[in-house]
Order: structure tokens, then sequence, then C-alpha cells
RNA sequence: GUGGGUGUAGCUCAGCUGGUAGAGCACUGGAUUGUGGUUCCAGUAGUCGUGGGUUCAAGUCCCAUCACUCACCCCA
């Protein structure tokens, strides 16, 4: 045991990779109900782009990055989130423009420099949806209801959606005014860390989870009495939207985000049932209006989130997860006598491949006995038994391993089929 | 970056105030030479994370170090 993997890294091995798949593609599969399309970007990025779009006061550019110098100088990242690199690419390919509304989702590797702790790691998975060009808030109550299809899909018990609006160009500047004021009249009770962030980053302060901060920050202003009117009217709609969605809803005013490119709509899906540690949020996102000034393009009103995929697959009950992954499970396993026999039934697995059956044979086992004990082992649900008896007969002997019943039917793909559905 | 916890068989762990290592599961074989998952019997399995120290004697005590983990912080 020389080499270890790299610290907050994950192995996915075969038993655990199942049912990554089955919920990724579920969960894409939702997405795409959607109408929302797919993009692939690079996992490298000039480090840059993060700074630009996601701000320099973030800790995310701080001090979590993965940054290195590249043969000719140039400063690379491995990309801590994707929307940026969205951005990116769309810009470059002159399609950050008003055209058209571009729905696109994604599923990527993401990476941060953290202490890893439970549902969080320095690679991890994040899926996300992202509706570009369009600032009506019906969007903003699409992108939470997939949101809320793909929690309830996977029968997620308390999950909170939690929103708020902080506000856009017009009036955000007046709350951090209102707030920056406020909090530099009473900080006395703010932890180190808020003190700071006072000047650079004061909304943070209002979700810092540190006891005397949450005490202190009681009575700070709070964004929506802030609101402009058109901020206000969005959010009101926004509200209608969910309503109309019967999607149930928390106004929490603390809730703001940690990357600077948000405006107006924010929002968190938070496991509240205590499966996820400290690390509830399950997805994040909201508006992000201004993104594309980043990208010198006109304003391009814009929504999405993001969620972390194995905080998703944590959050997920066993009894779940294993009715889920059954459709990705061997179906049946082949199970013959000697040399002649073998070559009957591999000739059968054949056959029942093409047919898209998940089907199994092993050439080194010895005995039935071994090949039935191989079939439990991997939970197969049928055993196909192909003896001489059955072979002279040209019939094979389907035995449901759960019931432990058997019958004989013809060696016929339609009849063994029929069989076994 | 800062704290706490834990490293003993493939896995989950037990091992009291120091006396040179155990259980369950898993695995292999058998009871059962055309039938698994139940049961019974037997077997394989460990430089006790690593390095040093104290001691007649260290899994156990001390120091260091590494790894994992949880929490702070931050976020998905």
């Amino acid at each position: 045991m020389q080499f270890r993997k790299i610290k907050g890294t994950n192995d996915y091995l075969p038993n655990e990779s199942v049912i990554f798949r089955a919920v990724r593609n579920r969960v894409e599969n939702i997405i795409e109900q959607f109408g929302f399309q797919y993009e692939i970007t690079p996992i490298l990025e000039p480090y840059e782009l993060f700074i630009r779009s996601i701000g320099e006061q973030s800790d995310i550019v701080n001090k979590e990055m993965f940054v290195f110098t590249s043969k000719n100088g140039k400063k690379i990242a491995l990309k801590p989130e994707e929307t940026a690199v969205l951005y990116r690419s769309l810009s470059e390919n002159n399609l950050l423009t008003n055209a058209d509304i571009k729905k696109l989702f994604y599923f990527t590797p993401v990476f941060r420099y953290e202490r890893p702790q439970k549902g969080r790691f320095r690679e991890f998975y994040q899926y996300g949806v992202e509706i570009i060009n369009s600032y009506n808030a019906e969007r903003d109550g699409e992108i939470m209801h997939i949101g809320k299809a793909i929690i309830d899909s996977f029968e997620i018990k308390d999950v909170k959606l939690h929103i708020n609006s902080i506000g856009c160009k017009k009036c955000r500047p007046e709350y951090k005014k209102a707030l920056i004021d406020f909090l530099s009249k009473n900080d006395k009770n703010l932890c180190e860390n808020c003190k700071i962030k006072i000047h650079n980053n004061p909304l943070r302060i209002l979700d810092c989870k540190n006891k005397s901060c949450i005490e202190a920050v009681k009575n700070a202003p709070i964004t929506i009495d802030y609101l402009c009117n058109d901020c206000a009217e969005h959010f009101n709609q926004v509200k209608e939207s969910l309503d109309r969605r019967k999607i149930e809803y928390i106004e929490n005013t603390n809730i703001v985000r940690g990357l600077d490119y948000y405006s107006s709509t924010v929002f968190e899906f938070i496991e509240e049932g205590g499966k996820l540690g400290s690390q509830s949020t399950i997805i994040g996102g909201g508006r992000y209006d201004y993104l594309s000034n980043e990208f010198d393009a006109e304003n391009i009103g814009a929504v999405g989130f993001s969620g972390g995929f194995e905080r998703l697959l944590i959050s997920i009950d066993k009894s779940v997860k294993d009715r889920i992954i059954d459709e990705y499970s061997i179906k049946a396993v082949l199970v013959y006598f000697n040399d002649e026999t073998m070559k009957y039934a591999s000739n059968i697995a054949d056959m029942m491949r093409e047919a898209n059956i998940k089907t199994e044979i092993t050439f080194e086992y010895q005995g039935i006995k071994k090949q039935m004990k191989f079939a439990s082992r991997i939970n197969a649900r049928f055993a196909i038994i192909c003896g001489e008896e059955e072979m002279n007969d040209n019939k094979v002997k389907i035995k449901n391993m759960n019931t432990g019943k058997q019958i004989e039917v013809e060696r016929n793909i339609d009849k063994i089929k029929e069989a076994i559905l």
C-alpha cells in the first residue's frame, strides 16, 4: 500500500459506483424533462476567470483554489465551480447575447482546497442548471421547481426551500450602506471573522453560524425592506410562481450567497434532518443578472442553481437507493455442467445479451454448486440452468433466486424473456 | 488555517490498573458429485499506522510523525 488517494478525493468502487450512476442518470433525466441541454467544459481554466466572476473577497478565490503555473508561465486553476466556466465558453463562442434563451445543464467535478469533512471534499461533483437571457420570474420558479423535483424524486425528507432577494444594482448599495451602518454600531458581539467582513463583505455576516453573531444580527436591516420597486415586484412574482407550482418555501432574509455574482433572487434547499452534518445545503442558487458584464457583454438576465452531488447521495435513504439500483444489477447467470453444456450455455448468454438482458456466465468455477453460489453472491435474479438433459431437449431451466421456484422453457429468447420479466 | 476523536485480520470492532492477540461478518473446504441464499463442522487470516522512548516486559504508558474522521471556518 504505497500510494494513497489525494486527501479529499474519492474512489467509487464497483458497489458504490452503481448508485452514483443510477442517481446521476435520474438527475439528468429530470433536468432534461425541463428542456435543458448538456454542456461539457474543461477542468483546467484560466485562474483569472474565477477572480473576475466569483470575486476577490470570496474564500473560494482567496484560499480554496487549486492553482498551478503552466510551462508557458500562465496561471491555471482547477475549476472550483461551473457557472463562470459556462459563461467563459458562451462568451468565447459569441453566444453570450440576448439572441435566444439558453437552458444549459452540467455534471462535472470541481475542486476546492478545504479540510474535508462530512459532505465536503476537495474534488467533488456538481450538477447544475442555468437559464440564460431571461429576467422572467417564472424562470426563477422553474429553476427551483427542478430542484424540488430532484429532491422529491429521491424521497428526501426534511428538505426546506429557503428564499430571499438581495436586490439589484439600484437597491443593493443602499441596503449595504444601512447594513454596514448597523454593524459598525453593533460590532462588539461579532466574531473576529465577521468584524473583518463588515467593510469588504457585510452580507456574509448574515449567515454566520456563530451564536453571538446570530444574536447581533437579529435586528439588522433586512434586504427586502430595501428592495426597489422592480426587485420587490420581481420577488413577488417569484413567490407567485412557486405558489402556483405548489412548492413550499420559507422566506429567510439571512440567505445570501458566497459568490459575488448573485443578485435579486437567492435560494437554498437545506437538509434539516441532520443527515449532512453541518454541510446542510444540498442545492444553492439564484439570479446573476450582472455576471455577463464581467465578460464584456451587456446585461443578460440569468438564473440557476448548482447542487453538490455527494451531498445528494448522502441524503438518500438506503431503501430508496436499493430500489433504484435494481435495474442496474445483473438479471441472470447461466449455469452449466461440463464443457459441452458450457458451449450451449455460453450461446444462450450471448442471445440474452443481444436481447438487452444483463447476463453473466463464469468460466472459472467447476460444478453447478459453485456457479449457483456465484449467482447468489452477485444478487442475480435468475439462474438459468443448462445441464445435459436440458441441452438434449433444447430447453433451459430457469430458477427464480428469490422464490426458489424452477420452471423449464424452450431454448428460445422470447420464451426466456417472458419467464424472467 | 484552528480544535476534538480514531488508527488492532479483507470489513465492523473487543482487548480493564503493562505480562508478548480475540469475536462476529466475509473468504476457503466439508456435511450435500444436477441447485445458491438457512444450519452445522473445520480452516486461512494481523511487524496491533510508522519511528523513537520508559520498562525485565508495551496493542496498552510517554514523545514525535503520518493517515483517517468530525467540528470550526467556508460552501454544493
